[in-house]
This record gives structure tokens, sequence and C-alpha cells, in this order.
DNA sequence: TCGAACCCTCACATTGATGTGAAGGTCAAG
DNA sequence: CTTGACCTTCACATCAATGTGAGGGTTCGA
């Protein structure tokens, strides 16, 4: 397919299509006219992409953990540095802080929004967090 | 206590403590010569923005959500207009999303190194090529 | 009294992720 | 053949989060 299709498929501009083409992070095929041509698989791609990227991961990040993702079955490790392991580790571990972060502060909210609207019980306390 | 204080006790630089309160996030008094003034809540109160930041919210949010999340107790609703619980609700979603996407991938980068350090050399293509 | 170590404001630079528009090629349908 | 809807590249604009440094005041100890 081409870019607009792939476009209105993932509801990602095509301008973001180009950038993350360029960031490395897909490498579409060209046609003869010079247009991209887009495999099936890209939808999720870019779909994981943008979950990635909203999740607050760099483009340069998430350029070297593509390649561990790619599908159920399809594991097919690209000759893993020791230097990629660690950023992997490191990464992984700034995924879970990021994710403690959120939750803690997702769950204030949600005690926060429950007792305003006279959901709950009178006066609640709803303690949150740091980094 | 001062600035440079507050920083070497949260690991933010100075730089960035006025820019958050340039952005409203925080407000401290400030001494006659000027010299800005921390109250010790504010210990906490900074690593949870950065816990916010790093997380991916914006400033802008992290303005609106900050005053739910106080303190253990201290909790005073400002006036919740029904503007802002829409935007609570609303980022409370994202927040849950965010949350789901990193925590995915989290375990996929996780299984992925699992699988690629001790455990059986048996799938994949490794290519040894060297730069 | 002097210097070091703080603090202030101002303001420009940079990076990453985007928006936007110009100038132009391709192609199918009227 | 022309028009409109695609596509291309290029390049400048913007926004948030930072870095950095200039120019200058304050405080404190030697």
């Amino acid at each position: 397919m081409r870019i607009g299709e792939l476009s209105e498929r993932t509801g990602i501009p095509r301008r973001l299509l180009r950038y993350y083409e360029e960031q490395g992070l897909i490498t579409p095929e060209r046609c003869e006219n010079g247009y991209r041509s887009y495999d099936e698989r890209l939808v999720d791609r870019v779909q994981q992409i943008r979950g990635l990227l909203d999740a607050g991961l760099p483009t340069r990040i998430i350029k070297q953990i593509l390649p561990c993702l790619d599908g159920p079955g399809t594991i097919h490790f690209p000759d893993p540095t020791p230097e990629m392991l660690t950023t992997l580790e490191l990464e992984l571990d700034r995924m879970t802080r990021r994710i403690d972060c959120l939750a803690r502060n997702r769950d204030a909210i949600a005690a926060y929004l429950e007792v305003v609207r006279g959901d709950g019980p009178s006066v609640g306390d709803a303690r949150s967090v740091e980094a």
C-alpha cells in the first residue's frame, strides 16, 4: 500500500510516517515511480511505534528495541552486542519505573475522581508518589 | 532551603527548578534578597513532577493534576470544574493506555532478554558481522 | 577587603516530535 | 489534454524540555 492508505489505516499523519522512516524505524520499499510501498505488516509495526512513542521512548531507543519485538513466533535476534543488551536492560528498568510511577499517579487520580463525584464515602485520601 | 540544596537533594538541575516554577508547577517563596526559598515538602513534590514528566506527561497536564495529589491527608479539592474533571478522565484514560503499552513492550523485552542470555541457543539467525 | 560560592534574570541554542507549505512528478478519469 | 488526487523532496516553523552562558548581585570566611 502507499503512504496515504497506511496513514488512514493507522491514523498517523503522512509526515510522521516519513519521519519514522528517516529515523530508521521503518523501511518501506519503493515503486518504480518513487512512491513508498508499505507492507501489510507495517500497519501493526507503525502502531507499535506510536505506542512506544506515546509511552515516552525516544526514536533512537525504539529503533533498538523494535527488532526484538517482531512477532509472536518470529523472533530472530539481530546479533545482540553486549552493548545493546546493556541498553535493553537499562531501558527495561526505566520502563518499569515509568510504569510504576504512571500507575501510582493514575490510581491517585482515579481515587480523586471517585471521591469528587460523590461516588465514594466522605473525605478520601489519595496518596501518591514520586520518581 | 535555597535552590542549590533542593537541586542537590532531588538531582534536578537548578535550571529546571526555575523552569518548573515558570510553568506554574511549583511556587517557592522569596527571601528579602530575592533568593528563592523552598519548603521542605517541595522535595517530594519536585520528584513527583519528574516522575510524571518522565512518564511522558506535559507540564500543562501535570499542572492540572498536581493539586489532586497534594499530600498524605492534606488533600484539598480545588473547585473541580466539570471541564477539569473531563480533562482528568481523559488523562486517566491516556495513562492507562500508556501503561498497558509500556507493560506489553517491557514484557516483550524482558522475554527477549531472558531468551538471549543463558537459555538454549537454538532459534534464530545468529549472524556474526563486525564493524 | 577580597574571592569563592552562592543567587538572580535574560536570552539565545538545541533536540525531538511535529505542523505546514512550496515546487513539482504521476496517474486515472472526464 | 486537463484536472484532481495522489505522491515526491526540501525546508522552514513550532513546542516542550533542556543546556549554557553572560552580566550582575549577595554572603561568608580567610
